[in-house]
DNA sequence: AGACTGACGGTCT
DNA sequence: GAGACCGCCAGTC
């Protein structure tokens, strides 16, 4: 199994309406400090499907992290939240003491 | 084989 | 709380 695919497996755990940092999957992928990593890869997803939550990753900031790379995938990635009943303030940040994915291994 | 590329975050000031 | 600094690694050409 690939480094990719731990974390890989690690996004697909999380729940519907909730969120994981960036950091916290890495932990969780057993690779601690390694919140880049999972940036990378995320960019390599497919994004027009989602066998993997994707869009349920974002930064420490409890905001969606973008980039022009993503060609507008981090626009798409705000409504796909909003649909779980993920909420926005007007700074387009969320309330991560609130959506924080609190997974059985802390 | 080496260069380049890419969704970050913990620590320190 | 807000910056600056810096380590990080797998895939592609």
């Amino acid at each position: 199994m690939s480094t990719y695919d731990r974390i890989y497996a690690v996004v697909c755990q999380i729940p519907p309406g909730r969120v994981a940092t960036y950091g916290q999957v890495a932990t969780l992928a057993n690779l601690p400090g390694q919140a880049r990593l999972v940036g990378y890869a995320l960019y390599r997803v497919d994004m027009a499907v989602l066998d993997i939550p994707w869009h349920r990753v974002v930064n420490v900031k409890g905001e969606i992290s973008h980039s022009p790379r993503r060609r507008g995938t981090d626009y798409r990635q705000q409504a796909l939240l909003e649909a779980e009943g993920i909420v926005f303030d007007d700074q387009g940040k969320l309330d991560l003491k609130r959506y924080l994915w609190r997974s059985s291994h802390f």
